[in-house]
This record gives C-alpha cells, sequence and structure tokens, in this order.
RNA sequence: GCGCCCGUAGCUCAGUCGGAUAGAGCAUCGGAUUUCUAAUCCGAGGGUCGCAGGUUCGAAUCCUGCCGGGCGUGCCA
C-alpha cells in the first residue's frame, strides 16, 4: 500500500463525521507540490468548512487532532487558510520497503476485476499503415497493459477494416494489373501496388472532374474578395468576412494544388496516361467489385479469401516491430452477416426510422443522423460499430469498452453510444478514449515531403537506424558487440517514438520531431532507459547478486535526502498507475518514470554505492537501486518499451 | 450557419472533479568529472496563463462575452 492511500486511509474514519462524500474529501489529500510544504497535504478542510459552519483553520486544526497519524507522520501543520501538511516519518517509510522488495508486483495492489475490451490501433487491411495509426496503437497497447496490470480483465480487439471499398479495388487491379510473378513471389507488396495503382488512376478522373470546378470557385472567391475590399461595409464586419474570404481562398488553392498534382503523377508518364485513359470508369467499376463481394459472389468471395491473409500478415509483421499484440482481430468481416438483424432490430426498438431513403437514427438535440443503412441497401461502419456492441456485451460479456481512435470521430462516438444507450446497452460503460493529430514542422498533419502520408513501417525502421547512430557515437571505445548495439537501437528507437507519443497530454495534437524524441537528454525514453543502464551497469561491475541481495535484505536506510526522495517517489507507483487507469491517460505514468529516473540521477550523484565503506549503508543503497531498476523496467514495459540492461 | 476542441516561458509541452510563490524539457548563461557509464548532475535568467468581465476565502482550471487558431458537420471509415 503506497503513503497515500495509507493516510487517506487514516482520514477516512475522522472525515466520514464531516461530509457524505468522503471519496471527495480524501481526494484532496495529495502529494504536495512542494517539498517545503511536506510530503503530503490535505486541501479537505477549507471547502468542509463552508457546510460545517467553522472556520477553516479551526476545523483542520480539529481534523489533526482526532486522525491517528503517530506511526506514520513525523509532524503535522495546519498553514496558510487551512491546508494540513504532512510529512512522513521516515522509519515508516523505511519500513514500508520491506514488504515492496519480496513483492513483484513492487507494492501495487489490484483493483477489482472489470470484463473490459479495449478497441485500438483498426487499421484498414490492404492499404499500408501510415503514421496515423501509430497513436491509437501506442496509447492502445499501453492502456491494454496498464489496465491488465492493475488486475481487469482485458481483451484487446483490432477492429479491422476488412470488408470495405479497397477490396473492391484491389479485386478490380488484380483482374486487369497484376504481374503474376510478382504477385507469387510477394504477394502483398504487390496487392499494395494494386491498391495504389488502381487509386491513382481513379484519383486523376476524379481531380479531372472536380478541376473545373475548383478552378471556377476560385475565380469567384478572387472577385468576392475584389468585391468586398471596395465595399462600404462597416470595417469590422469588413475585415472579419476577408479573412475568412481568404482563408477560404487559401484553402481552395491547397486543394487545387492537390488535385494538379493527382493529374500530374499520371500525366507525367506517357504509359500510364495511356493505362489511366483505357481505364477510364475504373472508379465506378470498382464499386461494384466491392458490391458483388458484398452479395456473395463467389469468384470476388475467392480472391478476398486468396488475398486476406497474405493482408494479415503484412499487419503483423508491422506489428511484431512496433512491440504490439491484440487478443483478437475482429474486423468488419466478422459482423457483416448480423449487419441486417441488427438494422431490423432497431427498427423493431423504434429507434431507427427511414429518412430520404436511408435508415437513420436520431438522436436529440443533433441534426446529423446516424445512418445505419444506406438508400442504396449497404451498410455502413455505424451498423458494424453497433453489431460489435451487441457481440461483446452478449457473447463476450463486456462490462466497459474503450476505443482508442482520433478525436475527429467524436460525433460519430457520440451517436453510436447514445444509440447503444437507448438500445439497451445502459449499464455498459463506455468512453471514446480520443487522442489528437500527430503534425509535422509546419503544424499541418504530418506528411513526408512530396506530401504522401507516412508509412508507420518506413518510420519504425528510420527510429531504429537513428537510434543505430547515436548509439555507435556513445560508444567509442566499442565495448558493446553489434548484437548487442542493435538490441538497444531497437529499444531506443522504437522506444522513442511511443514515448514521444506518450507523454503528450492525449488529447493533444503534437509535433512529430526526431531529433527531440531521440535526444539523450529530457524527457525522453532514452533518459529513462539510461538511468535504468546504469543501476545494471552497477549490479555488473560489483558482481552483485541480486536474489541474495534480496533474500538477505535488511532495512532500508534513507539518510540522505536523495534516498529518501527517490523512495519516496518508488512507493507512489500504484498511485501513478492507478490515476493511468482511471484517466486513461499514460502520459500519468511517462511523467511518473522520468520523475523517478531523475529521482535516481540525483541519488546516483549524491550517494555512491560500491564506493560505500559501511557495509549496512552500501547493501541498502544497492537494495534502492533494485528497486528502482525493477520500477523502471516494469513501468516502461507497461508503457510497451524495452530497458536493455548495458547502452 | 451549427457543433466540438484549443490559446500557458524564445521553442515543444505538462498542469482534468479550483488550492499556497503557475511547472518540466529544449534552447541560453554559469558551475561540477583523474566517474559506481557525462546518454549525467547542480544552479541562473526567462510568464499580463489570448483579452475583458463574473462566481469564490482562493481561478490557468468554473460561467459569460470578445479576439485568434484547429477539427467535424446526411448516405467515406
Amino acid at each position: 500500500m503506497s503513503a497515500l492511500q495509507e493516510i487517506r486511509n487514516r482520514f477516512a474514519p475522522v472525515l466520514a463525521g464531516l461530509t457524505d462524500d468522503v471519496e471527495l474529501a480524501l481526494s484532496m489529500i495529495r502529494a504536495s507540490q512542494d517539498s517545503k510544504f511536506g510530503d503530503f497535504q490535505a486541501n479537505c478542510a477549507m471547502p468542509l468548512a463552508k457546510s460545517s459552519g467553522v472556520a477553516p483553520r479551526e476545523l483542520a486544526q480539529q481534523i489533526v487532532e482526532l486522525v491517528q497519524l503517530d506511526n506514520l507522520c513525523e509532524k503535522v501543520e495546519v498553514a496558510g487558510p487551512g491546508f494540513i501538511n504532512l510529512r512522513l516519518r521516515t522509519d515508516w517509510l523505511e519500513q514500508q520497503a520491506r514488504a515492496i522488495v519480496s513483492d513483484e508486483r513492487l507494492g501495487v495492489s489490484r483493483v477489482e476485476a472489470k470484463k473490459i475490451v479495449i478497441d485500438y490501433s483498426s487499421p484498414n487491411v490492404a492499404k499500408p499503415m501510415h503514421v496515423g495509426h501509430l497513436r491509437s496503437s501506442v496509447i492502445g497497447n499501453c492502456l491494454e497493459r496498464v489496465l491488465r496490470f492493475v488486475g481487469h480483465d482485458v481483451i484487446s480487439d483490432n477492429h479491422i477494416g476488412d470488408w470495405g471499398t479497397q477490396f473492391g479495388m484491389i479485386i478490380y487491379g488484380y483482374r486487369h494489373f497484376v504481374d503474376e510473378s510478382a504477385y507469387r513471389d510477394e504477394p502483398v507488396a504487390e496487392l499494395a501496388r494494386l491498391y495504389r495503382l488502381v487509386s491513382q488512376i481513379s484519383d486523376y478522373h476524379e481531380a479531372g472532374r472536380k478541376l473545373p470546378d475548383v478552378e471556377e470557385q476560385i475565380e469567384k472567391n478572387g472577385v468576392l474578395i475584389t468585391q468586398l475590399k471596395s465595399s462600404e461595409d462597416d470595417p469590422k464586419k469588413k475585415t472579419k468576412s476577408l479573412k475568412k474570404l481568404r482563408s477560404e481562398h487559401e484553402g481552395l488553392l491547397e486543394t487545387l494544388a492537390g488535385l494538379q498534382s493527382k493529374r500530374r503523377a499520371v500525366d507525367s508518364d506517357a504509359d500510364f496516361q495511356k493505362l489511366a485513359i483505357d481505364h477510364s470508369d475504373i472508379a465506378r467499376l470498382a464499386r461494384l467489385e466491392t458490391a458483388k463481394l458484398h452479395s456473395g459472389d463467389e469468384e470476388n468471395r475467392a480472391l478476398w479469401d486468396e488475398f486476406l491473409p497474405e493482408c494479415l500478415k503484412a499487419l503483423d509483421h508491422v506489428y511484431r516491430k512496433l512491440g504490439v499484440s491484440f487478443d483478437k482481430t475482429l474486423g468488419e468481416s466478422f459482423y457483416q452477416p448480423m449487419l441486417a438483424d441488427v438494422v431490423a432490430d432497431l427498427k423493431e426498438a423504434g429507434l431507427a426510422i427511414e429518412s430520404d431513403g436511408a435508415v437513420c437514427i436520431f438522436a436529440e438535440g443533433n441534426d446529423a443522423p446516424f445512418i445505419v443503412q444506406k438508400s442504396d441497401g449497404a451498410y455502413t461502419y455505424a451498423t458494424t460499430d453497433l453489431a460489435t456492441i451487441r457481440y461483446r456485451v452478449k457473447v463476450l460479456g463486456t462490462q466497459v469498452m474503450y476505443y482508442v481512435v482520433d478525436t475527429r470521430q467524436s460525433e460519430h462516438f457520440k451517436l453510436l453510444l447514445d444509440t447503444a444507450r437507448r438500445w439497451g446497452f445502459g449499464e455498459i460503460e463506455f468512453q471514446h478514449v480520443n487522442f489528437g493529430t500527430v503534425l509535422g514542422d509546419d503544424r499541418r498533419p504530418f506528411k513526408t515531403r512530396s506530401g504522401d502520408t507516412v508509412g508507420l513501417e518506413s518510420l519504425l525502421d528510420e527510429a531504429v537506424a537513428r537510434a543505430h547512430e547515436v548509439v555507435v557515437e556513445n560508444d567509442p571505445a566499442a565495448t558493446l558487440d553489434e548484437e548487442t548495439r542493435r538490441g538497444v537501437a531497437e529499444a531506443v528507437g522504437i522506444g522513442g517514438i511511443k514515448y514521444a507519443d506518450l507523454h503528450h497530454n492525449r488529447e493533444s495534437d503534437y509535433v512529430f520531431n526526431w531529433d527531440k524524441m531521440l535526444a539523450k537528454n529530457g524527457d525522453t525514453a532514452t533518459y529513462i532507459q539510461y538511468a535504468n543502464a546504469r543501476i545494471n551497469g552497477i549490479f555488473r561491475k560489483g558482481e552483485i547478486e541480486l536474489d541474495a541481495l534480496r533474500a538477505d535484505a535488511g532495512l532500508l536506510r534513507l539518510e540522505h535526502d536523495s534516498e529518501r526522495g527517490l523512495f519516496l517517489q518508488l512507493q507512489s507507483f500504484g498511485d501513478a498507475l492507478s490515476a493511468v487507469g482511471r484517466e486513461m491517460r499514460p502520459n500519468m505514468l511517462t511523467q511518473f518514470l522520468f520523475e523517478t529516473a531523475n529521482r535516481f540521477s540525483t541519488f546516483y550523484q549524491d550517494c555512491p554505492v560500491l564506493k560505500e565503506a559501511d557495509d549496512a549503508i552500501r547493501s541498502s543503497r544497492l537494495l534502492l537501486c533494485d528497486l528502482t531498476s525493477r520500477t523502471l523496467t516494469l513501468g516502461l514495459s507497461l508503457l510497451g518499451i524495452d530497458a536493455p540492461k548495458q547502452m
């Protein structure tokens, strides 16, 4: 049990006599932000004073006198308007260490288990994964690990898009453009090429159709701007409309550039151009192939059966590099047979009605409908999502569902979850665990120089390659062999990418920056990994037997400020993890680990370990090192990051 | 038009059920090393928390208005 939990337990009976909402009052006991106020502070006296009619400081004093803290805290002060400042007795802290040293879970207790499905990553198969899939995969995987560690019964589910329009495109491509030998050698690469080819031709024609429109709009827009400039409107209003028009203008120019580049990609190559012209109706025909697949056409179904395993293999390849795996991979195709029944059920329940030929669900206070069947009879992802919810609850027995999905889909999830509640799943706890966009230096969504989305696999490879350079640079004496170096590069590279993502508040957009994520200093994975490597360096150099050390461990001695500060941090590991699980925020774990590594580095500077002459102090420090290493290693592993023993 | 989100140090960001003098990293400047790995440590400077009101003992945090930016918005997922 952490010190914070212990303090809260001591306060609970006293606060129960003062308020109905003890939990709320207890949540106001927290670690002090400044050590001069002690280790912990209770801020509950001020708000409680209001209802009880006693002066806050006086109430704080009364609470202090009633709470049984004798063996726990050394001094208790009432300060300011009614803060209660607590400082732990060092001998109490030293006692705690015993329990943690012998506990594999490092003193982190388990919560009451809930059956949770966490839905993340969810790429479309047959298209290469890109940087947009990074956040969902990394955040989702971290939360999965944390939730499981704190004791929940977790199922991770990769809800892949394996039944969508991309298969029509691949089928069309396969029928017309396949390179047989390339397909035999590397089916996935060939399928990806076919997908890209078909979408390029399709985009080419679409761009051709749209170009005149966009050009016309730009012209109109230009005229509007000129007119507005010379108009006699209220100047404030004028500036505002002008600004809006200009930003629209910029948007249009960007669209125009995009369309022109799609045209150029084809026109610049005479053969390609000819091919495109020969397949001018490609978009419609590809859609037709999709429709045939969905309506049970045998040939298309056979092709789908042939392609899908290859696509899954390609995904696995990336997931292996990323260190991510799933309990289930139940994609759109899995739910496809259930969709008709879902719509029928929704209609019967009186939730879904027909509107403009589509079957829609309207939510109160929302204009946009939730469309579960399009006017052409096809189902949508909304239908699939509802079928998924029903399956997860009825078949898997799920109590909690988390969706780790881009924040731009908030509207969809709002409607989905509202519908689910009205459909009879009101008892289920749903949360859209939303996240922001990965941006480039230009603050636009992260793209390559040529404007393409960044492939996830190449991104990971580049991270490892860059990390390898850093490893070599930092090991001029070549004390590490090449295999070790590669292992470190992998841990540092992949870890760097993951950490950069996880240490931001997940709801914020963030700017992708190579130098920062692989930097040796600062709030990075490397810094934390390095702290751990140094600890293991001590063990290696001192030839320390860890099992023996733990077995005949004496008391931890926390005499030096940096020893005490480090252990105080270590014993709050469980507090950090429960915060992550409660808020679904991995950055609360990265923050904990950074702070831990930081305090270790200070301790390392201040307190010699192997060189310490006093045996008791020496072994106490070794034990502290061991606890730190175990905490860092476990903490990093919950982020999905490796912790090399040497680097 | 409507809806949602954001605006914190030169830069990148924490700060989420209101709490003490608003924090970190980078960058800048200064200091520490015959090292238990300097991929380190210690210190300094740097802020009208977009603006203006309001609620409160107390506001970066809650409410209102304004300014600036992003995203979404009926048959794509």
